[in-house]
DNA sequence: TTTATAACGGAGTGAAACGCTCCGCAAGGT
DNA sequence: ACCTTGCGGAGCGTTTCACTCCGTTATAAA
């Protein structure tokens, strides 16, 4: 082998990285609109790679849901990370949500109870829910987001946002990111009545990844 | 036989009957949580009831589907007369949205394209629409919805809404809810910024129900 | 040019899931 | 006692799917 030349190799290298890209832009594709128990097939096709490919990198496709889950996170991290570097509490608590439904960061929750949890993705989890934390107490010293409303609300509420409804297509995005300008506006505090029902309680919502197994 | 007895039969006739609702309710909530690809058997063991006694009733998985689609149509229809029966016309949106959140009518918007529709199926949706939109006109007349909300935004807020996440249980309830009514805020005319994007289509909301089959 | 190596694609395999059928049985009705 | 009717669920045939295995091809070293 040649001397290492760590961002561009070449020739069979380079096209090693390239369809890891690839992979995974397809398995986001295909696990967010089809649910979790596409065929891993799909995922291969849609890459235009083959299968033996795709298991060469990835020993099962357990493995695969969870790398997918580890990105989402550090995605989802990066996003609150940049609500944060905004000065404006609400706009950046507002850029935090958007972000987040474009790029479907809530839309593997049905993956929930499926698969293993790496401990990355614990670290990550709590990682971001501490960031979203900071932004929404800030939002909410600012007196710009709704009382009572919570971090959890926020994150549940990217999940309902996040789904795929029917094959991806500029018409559907469209109706998704109208919907969600709406749901948005009414976190806004200048709703003054108060929310119905408890606030998410946070012992579910985690507990939800913790693996069912049907036996 | 003895003579008809219409509303309260006896004996094995009863059991069909009282199977008859078992069933009914049990595909809802099976389809309804883990998606129409769930097996046939899982509806049956949901109701008590044997496989046997419910392909007497259905003939196929198919007919059983369209037959859901059919009863949460009705259900529908009923949510929106009631709105309209109401002389307060924001009040009456809000509680069809409600109602149909609550039952999940929007919750088998992804069996779209999988099945055939029925004739009845496709007077249903008509009867549906035509009632929403006068609910829609009179909030609209009325300055209380938001400039700009056509019925089809309602639709596609209920869908987004009638989905479970997760097993049902009272938290997921109460989380649903919770986040319906901050989205159902933001549908209110004090929301006086108007709407990002274009209105949905309806030519691309009533194609998602031509059937697609994979070949 | 030849040889060694590394990544490729996809046919094939074994197992599991699932839609649906069929039949033995029990509970009315007469 | 004797039909009739609806019941439950074991089992059948098919399909689907995760994963393996191997022949092929592109690159790098000799």
């Amino acid at each position: 082998m040649t001397g290492a030349q760590p961002s561009s190799r070449r020739g069979r290298q380079a096209e090693a990285a390239r369809n890891d890209l690839l992979l995974l832009d397809a398995a986001r594709e295909v696990f967010f609109c089809q649910g979790f128990d596409a065929p891993v097939s799909l995922v291969a096709q849609q890459a235009g790679v083959g299968i033996g490919s795709l298991y060469r990198r990835y020993a099962t496709k357990e493995a695969l849901l969870q790398h997918l889950c580890l990105v989402a996170m550090q995605q989802a991290i990066d996003a609150a990370a940049a609500g944060l570097a905004d000065t404006e509490p609400w706009q950046g608590l507002v850029d935090y949500i958007r972000r987040c439904v474009e790029f479907g960061s809530g839309a593997l929750a049905p993956i929930a109870g499926t698969i293993d949890s790496t401990p990355e993705m614990w670290s990550s989890a709590r990682e971001a829910r501490d960031l979203v934390e900071q932004l929404v107490d800030r939002a909410q010293h600012a007196g710009e987001l709704r009382s009572g409303v919570t971090a959890l609300d926020i994150a549940l509420l990217i999940e309902r946002f996040s789904r795929r409804i029917g094959l991806p297509s500029e018409e559907e995005e469209n109706n998704r990111l109208r919907l969600l300008a709406i749901a948005v506006d009414g976190l806004h505090a200048y709703n003054t009545q108060p929310l119905p029902g408890r606030p998410p309680s946070a012992h579910h919502y985690e507990g939800r990844w913790v693996r069912k197994d049907a036996n």
